[in-house]
DNA sequence: CACTTGACCTGTCCGC
DNA sequence: TGCGGACAGGTCAAGT
């Protein structure tokens, strides 16, 4: 749920927040939600740890795809993927608890009032700065997890490597999103576009608003999609990622951003994602919600007839 | 080999 | 009210 916009909002709260800061230490509360503590891994001896972290500083925040990379003063850093439910929520000293200590940063936003006490139930991991404040890293299906490596060690690391590229640098072109599709040319524009090595960071909800704005179908085969066709595709991802960031990233479960706040992208510029059964912007025909790729799809079947 | 389905989890919502 | 089942959807392993 979190895709790219989620995550680059979370990436600029932090970097906003806890830049400077030492860890102190870290709770673990869910070993499978940080890499090499759960899992017996061959050569564990060099799996870096929890623990390696301690009197380390943060230096700057990075985003790759969907990653979260946290650089530590040093050689090392480490990463954290939401998948569905994770959620990087900072607190400063002393607002832990009631809604009321946060008024700080949040009082008076709209979205305000959806922040709890932390921790939760939810809470996997706790990162105690220095200072006293706290990082908790929320996620209630427990699919995401940290992981700790050496910053020299990032390009090779197996998930990373395999990303496309950046939908909003100038590496991702039409170009690359036809060759992309030659490559699944087989499968559906939606299946294409979900891979991570197609472009990075997109998932269900974006890939849905990009081939409405392009006026694809979601189960239209990759390998048949119009030169045309694909350089609009193209600027229509950077446009709908671009306006979403904007927005501060679609809540349609329980995402927030650093600060515990909801995003506005979906009230204020969904197109299809969560409006199967709803009117048509563009011609008012009622949106139809199917299956294709295994997800949850929301298309307009006039304006999406091919 | 290309493509699809299931597993991983937990919470919510719906029908009976 | 309680209970079973479908659904939510990122990624990888397993299956067809």
């Amino acid at each position: 749920m979190p895709e790219l916009p989620e995550v680059e909002t979370i990436r600029r709260g932090l970097q906003d927040t806890i830049v400077g800061r030492t860890i102190a230490q870290i709770e673990v509360r869910s070993a499978k939600s940080f890499t090499g503590m759960s899992e017996a891994r061959p050569g564990s001896a060099q799996t870096l740890l929890p623990a390696d972290l301690e009197g380390q500083t943060i230096e700057a925040m990075d985003r790759r795809g969907k990653l979260l990379i946290f650089n530590l003063v040093g050689p090392l850093c480490f990463t954290a993927h939401l998948r569905m439910t994770g959620q990087m929520i900072f607190r400063e000293v002393g607002a832990e608890g009631a809604d009321g200590a946060f008024d700080g940063f949040a009082g008076g936003h709209p979205n305000a009032s959806m922040i709890g006490a932390m921790p939760d139930r939810s809470t996997r991991v706790i990162f105690t700065f220095a200072d006293g404040s706290h990082l908790y890293f929320n996620d209630q299906r427990k699919f995401g997890f940290i992981t700790v490596l050496r910053k020299a060690d990032l390009p090779a690391d197996d998930f990373i490597r395999r990303l496309g590229p950046e939908p909003l640098s100038e590496d991702f072109t039409w170009q690359t999103l036809r060759d992309a599709f030659v490559r699944h040319g087989g499968e559906s524009v939606k299946a294409a576009l979900l891979d991570q090595s197609t472009v990075a960071g997109l998932g269900n909800i974006y890939v849905d608003e990009s081939l409405f704005r392009t006026r694809i179908r979601p189960d239209r085969l990759a390998g048949d999609v119009s030169t045309v066709k694909l350089k609009q595709l193209t600027q229509n991802i950077k446009d709908c990622l671009t306006i979403a960031i904007e927005a501060g990233g679609s809540t349609a479960r329980n995402y927030v951003n650093a600060l515990g706040i909801k995003g506005d992208y979906l009230d204020a510029y969904a197109h299809v994602y969560g409006r199967a059964g709803q009117p048509c912007h563009a011609c008012g025909t009622l949106l139809k919600k199917t299956k294709v790729a295994g997800r949850g799809t929301v298309y307009c079947p006039h304006c999406q007839r091919r």
